[in-house]
DNA sequence: TAACAGGAAGTAC
DNA sequence: GTACTTCCTGTT
């Protein structure tokens, strides 16, 4: 067990944000997360955090994948004060952080997410954990399972996907498979790649557009200056900006401001 | 209550 | 510009 305090960070806000799917809730100030083979449960309190893994591995993993080295309050504070849409956004969602995700993992969540919704998508990467990920189990006996690789995709196939609510999207998810483990879709050079560049290379695979792609880039690769165009954003610049967004005023932080702005919506609006 | 229409973090063609 | 899978949500 590892207790420390961090500012700016809301589970459950982060959990609700659409950038993951699996930060779950397991009690009211308690959530549980997995990233590749490791597993953890998180209690909030204000800005208390009880983690149940060791120091040694909150240090090695859950460090880096809270982004805990950004100042998001440096970040929100570049807001515009002119900008009042902004301003209630970085307000309402000002736990949020981006997470640094597991490159395989997001561009298959994000390419079940097109034309989709939350729970739904929530659904599908439910299912392709418990159907396809491997079993294991915490030091102190809780299991879980990981995010399905390549192989067990390919393993699968596509009558393995059919089961899984995935609709026309099994075939874009097996092809992705197919091609990294093959080789020629090749992770560590992704990994390896400028924004750019990496956008492109996301862009030539079946299923991936330039939404998907922007995704995969702030959310797997931690390209922050990602800004992903999707329906919700769309209406916001159309509706609050006049159809032109200030991008050039917050570069260096695009994802962030994006993500503050697409969580307001998504949430905001509703209560 | 159950059926139904409309919509959903888009992309391929 | 249209088809695409299937589920969620709100409305009869």
């Amino acid at each position: 067990m590892f207790i420390t305090e961090i500012n700016d960070m809301d589970l459950k806000q982060i959990a609700e944000s659409g950038q993951c799917f699996r930060l779950m809730q397991t009690g009211e100030n308690t959530f549980a997360v997995t990233v590749s083979d490791f597993y953890t449960e998180i209690s909030q309190k204000g800005n208390q955090f009880t983690f149940s893994c060791s120091e040694e591995e909150f240090n090695t993993v859950w460090e880096n994948y809270f982004d805990l080295k950004e100042d998001y309050g440096k970040v929100k504070g570049l807001a515009d004060p002119a900008d009042s849409y902004l301003s209630k956004a970085v307000l309402f969602g000002s736990g949020i952080r981006i997470l640094r995700q597991d490159l395989w993992e997001m561009i298959i969540t994000f390419l079940i997410s097109q034309n989709n919704n939350i729970p739904r998508i929530r659904r599908s990467i439910d299912l392709l954990c418990s159907e396809l990920g491997s079993l294991c189990q915490a030091a102190w006996g809780q299991p879980y399972t990981t995010f399905p690789g390549p192989e067990a995709i390919m393993d699968a196939g596509l009558s393995g996907l059919g089961r899984l609510g995935l609709g026309y999207r099994d075939k874009y998810i097996l092809e992705t498979a197919k091609h990294v483990t093959d080789g020629s879709f090749d992770l560590k050079a992704l990994k390896a790649s400028e924004y750019e560049k990496a956008h492109l290379m996301l862009m030539e695979q079946y299923g991936i557009g330039k939404k998907v792609a922007d995704c995969v880039c702030l959310f797997g690769l931690h390209h922050i200056d990602a800004f992903p165009m999707d329906t919700h954003m769309k209406k916001i610049v159309e509706v609050h900006y006049s159809g032109s967004f200030p991008y050039e005023r917050y570069k260096g932080y695009l994802g962030v401001i994006q993500q503050y702005l697409f969580f307001y919506d998504l949430k905001a609006q509703k209560l």
